[in-house]
DNA sequence: AACGCTGTGAGACTCAGTATCGTACGCTTG
DNA sequence: CAAGCGTACGATACTGAGTCTCACAGCGTT
């Protein structure tokens, strides 16, 4: 949390070493070496070599989870969501290191895999959060999981879409777009008894004044998801 | 995918080390030296310590993407659909390897990397895979991104479930359950023109007949998912 | 001046992963 | 039978990540 100055200069010279020489090419040394340390104190700030480039990780994720468990929020999945935008906050808060991370995680395949495996840590956070609120309901733990899954794809998405457009917009707009998506998407799933169970459902319809009796059987059957 | 007898002892061997002394305690010459041949031999048959627990996993990667190919699905997310069941199937095959992978990818973080490191790449496979069937409509990318993730989240949801169970019971009937979930949830958005835009979109509604208006209003605004 | 604390350097060590060379075995082909 | 040939394996050396231990310098306290 602290940076220190040398943390800070190490750092930046294994992020300039890296994309001047590519990550393999670059070795521990090499990085302590130009940043005028010794390996030792390469590995006191850094517990492996891939740490450099994704610091701070586990401080944003307590960031998270404090703000979920401080959510008001009256569904889980709106608090999900809500909580999601910390994590697009913080890439887009120092925009220069989040693109010349994103370009480079994009060459080298150990970094992508430590960048996914952090990825899976929101999303399981996110599963234990919504599936503590949907406790004691139908297919809680399954219907955690797709949320939770769905909300950190959507962040995903429109993540990679902005590091891909060199960060040149903001990114919020678009969120809201996709959240809202997942939101519609699901808020029916959250009130749901059980996929077939018609409990206490509200649906909604409507038809053109046209529309034939098979024309609404045909739709209703389409949109019951018929399985082959 | 032909393997040798050798990489089938080495394998052997490896498992049951990791299982007696820990991952990290054993190192590729113990495992090598068990086995009756020499370390050269070991990263012959395995690229790394790693791949002698998830061996072929391109071969699958390959089988889930010919199905995806010759689908003759009406429907992306169907199609998508099919085809996640011949990773649960791979895995219900030798179960017995399965579950000793399992128990110890759950106490050894490296092997829980590599191990969602390999379902990205089914979910990456997903992605493109929609985003293509998808290409032209509106929010492409993020629908595709998100049934993806679904589908994948379904489909693991239904593994852990199994896994934890020892492998007790048939996983394919959660495995439809679950992905009656997704298609249905999903069924709409693959329909529909825009999140906002309700072109040609059908609706069902149905309401108690002691429903006030009122009621009704309010249901349709926690449909619409208005935020905050 | 003795003490402790903190940040740092130095060096040895383990182990994964790569590369190279040598060699034994079994196979065909003349 | 012998000469050649490919495959599988062993042996060895090397690089580099990551760990550990010791030493030392600076700096403030009492």
């Amino acid at each position: 949390m602290a940076r220190s100055p040398t943390s800070q200069r190490l750092a930046e010279t294994a992020i300039r070493l890296f994309n001047e020489r590519g990550y393999d090419e670059t070795t521990v040394d090499d990085i302590a070496a130009r940043a005028g340390v010794s390996r030792s104190t390469f590995f006191r700030y850094y517990r492996s070599k891939d740490d450099v480039i994704f610091p701070d990780h586990d401080a944003l994720l307590a960031k998270v989870e404090a703000r979920l468990t401080a959510s008001t929020a009256d569904t889980a999945i709106v608090a999900v969501c809500d909580a999601v935008r910390i994590v697009l906050a913080h890439y887009v808060e120092d925009a220069e290191v989040s693109l010349r991370r994103y370009r480079l995680v994009g060459r080298v395949p150990a970094l992508r895999h430590r960048e996914i495996a952090s990825v899976a840590r929101y999303q399981r956070l996110f599963r234990e959060y919504v599936g503590d609120w949907l406790a004691g309901t139908p297919d809680a733990a399954l219907r955690a999981e797709l949320m939770a899954s769905s909300v950190v794809a959507a962040h995903n998405q429109v993540l990679r879409g902005w590091l891909r457009a060199g960060g040149s917009y903001d990114p919020f707009e678009p969120l809201d777009h996709a959240l809202q998506y997942v939101i519609r998407t699901f808020r029916h799933l959250e009130n749901l008894e059980g996929p077939r169970d018609g409990g206490d459902q509200v649906v909604v319809a409507a038809f053109p004044r046209s529309a034939s009796p098979d024309d609404v059987m045909d739709a209703i059957r389409a949109h019951l998801g018929s399985r082959s």
